[in-house]
DNA sequence: GAAGTAACATACAGCATGTATGTATTCCTC
DNA sequence: GAGGAATACATACATGCTGTATGTTACTTC
């Protein structure tokens, strides 16, 4: 029996084993978190070497941030998938929140981006990944939802700060186990309330 | 010129030494982070050796855990002692939720707390160094404040653990710069209409 | 004041990270 | 399509950190 050795292009080749390890490390990091995951670990993990690591991601860190990468963009994609048309704004503040809600069910989703995340990247580098994805949906559609109810008791920023850190300790609780319901409609509940006068 | 060397209890030196390492671990965890700062480090910022830390402290992580609990009681502590007597619950709470914030502003206190505390502590011991401290008191807070006004919108769990992560944000947002009135207010007005009807 | 214990300091073993170097494919160019 | 450049990896190495084991000095207790 001999070894089918198509030649693959270079492009797929790198492609692939980024692949491996950002998969191989993901499920590391969830499983045991950022420091105590070592980077043999995650070589072994993915049937490479260290070298095919470091030839491809800088350092440790910057394969935590590919990690990270792939999640939010997963979250926010999950979010805009969502996004309802013609139906007015608070109602799709709250169809997105509950996208959101659903996507960090994800297992070891809140681990990586709401825990580990700020540690290892810090907040700079953080705030870019969120601002990007789901931070912004959130502020620009609080701000329509104020707009349209004509109140606008808070900046919209401030609140969609506040607001997001309450969504994301919502996820969290619920990866926890708490009852996912109860969560989800007290979040609504607070919208609700601090958008209508 | 001669080196006084009175005798000192054992009792004075381990608490002298445990001070001084707690003090140096908290200033360089706040400069560099948990991972980034090695024991070598705090040993020598102390005046010591690593022997002495691994005397007083099981491993790096239970001198953080030490750094952590002196911050966390801190916090309580603040709280505690603007604890108002004889006035509305929703008062109290408002006041308390101030001195939160007033305490958090001690700089790096959020970093320690907030950041890395999760991290490398895990949600487990963290959600116990908080039950012990501000989460209770919050929770409590809200209690009497919706029995006093009638109102019971949301279990008191849940909206204690979505506020507390609000409160969270909001002074991470201060220390890296942002308004401090423009999310104390926005805090004090999501309270006040979450509770209200 | 002598034995015993606590408070450190020093020395060591193991492991992880990042880099330097070596090798095998794929790519590009003439 | 051949030879060189560049890419994709593997191997080897230097450094530093953690935790432990062992040694020494200061206090405590009887």
């Amino acid at each position: 029996m001999q070894e089918a050795r198509r030649p693959r292009s270079n492009r797929e080749r790198s492609e692939s084993t980024r692949n491996a390890l950002v998969s191989a490390a993901r499920a590391l990091f969830v499983e045991k978190g950022y420091a105590e995951t070592s980077t043999p670990e995650i070589a072994a993990a993915a049937a490479l070497t260290r070298g095919a690591l470091y030839h491809h991601f800088e350092d440790k860190r910057d394969l935590f941030r590919a990690v990270l990468d792939r999640e939010a963009r997963a979250v926010a994609d999950k979010i805009e998938a969502v996004a309802p048309l013609g139906v007015s704004a608070i109602k799709a503040l709250v169809a997105g929140s509950g996208a959101y809600l659903d996507a960090m069910t994800v297992p070891g989703r809140t681990r990586l981006l709401l825990i580990e995340g700020p540690a290892v990247l810090g907040g700079t580098e953080m705030n870019a990944l969120e601002e990007a994805n789901a931070a912004r949906t959130l502020r620009d559609g609080l701000e329509a939802a104020m707009a349209e109810s004509g109140e606008m008791a808070f900046p919209a920023s401030v609140l969609a700060i506040l607001l997001s850190a309450a969504f994301d300790r919502a996820a969290i609780a619920i990866e926890t186990g708490a009852d996912p319901m109860a969560f989800r409609s007290a979040m609504v509940g607070i919208i609700e309330r601090v958008l209508k006068s």
